[in-house]
DNA sequence: CTACTGCTTAGAAAGATGTCAAATTAGAAA
DNA sequence: TTTCTAATTTGACATCTTTCTAAGCAGTAG
């Protein structure tokens, strides 16, 4: 009847302060708008990785910070990168996303 | 066979600065382990609410701190508070917490 | 090897944030 | 009215974050 999460949902249970200290280290990886739409590029890019070089395109920033937020998403294990020659190509992590989804899921949802 | 959604999933669609902003004004509030603790106590108080003096205690922090991490997660649209005399109770704000839930769900959802 | 492009790291400066003590506000009781 | 408790706000300080320039690393071609 209750479904089973790997994590302890936000809105129920018993946060302990490890879980909240670890969370809140992916959630200050997201507390930033130029973060949020290199996620978005690179979770919406068609193949579904986006090379660096399609990235600074869109922002009015350097390339070292561009190169320094994705750092910062890569090390909250929301992206993950690989190169290719020069170049490095980056993709999210579902299970990442995932997991954030289920902490806002009302705890009482039905078994699959 | 696509699911409506209210706003752009972080996933999938393409994110506006201005929706960017405004979302990373949300995580900004969460991207604190005291803050994602007090959200937790608050949703999952019987009763669906807390009355401050009920989450000062869980924290060896001063009840100024408290009150300012309130406010973050108040302004952020996540909790609200009602006076009543002497003493103050929140609750958390269900709609906000749908929201963020959506922006991790994938695209590709039937539609119900 | 050098020269090149792509990308990351290091360090500094400016701005933002978490915490506290002090002060203030809000509400109730005497 | 004064006094009290609960809660919030204010201001200062230490720490953290965003951005840049400069430097460095990774890979490739000649």
């Amino acid at each position: 009847m209750i479904a089973e999460v790997c994590c302890a949902p936000l809105v129920a249970g018993t946060m302990s302060q490890d879980e909240a200290a670890e969370l809140s280290r992916v959630f200050k990886a997201l507390a930033d708008p130029v973060r949020l739409r290199l996620l978005n590029l690179i979770a919406a890019h068609p193949g579904g990785e986006a090379c660096v070089c399609d990235l600074t395109g869109p922002f009015d920033l350097s390339a070292p910070t561009i190169s320094h937020h994705l750092k910062v998403l890569r090390e909250a294990g929301l992206i993950e990168g690989e190169r290719r020659g020069t170049w490095v190509y980056y993709r999210t992590i579902p299970q990442a996303l995932t997991r954030l989804s289920d902490l806002f899921t009302p705890a009482l949802v039905p078994a699959p």
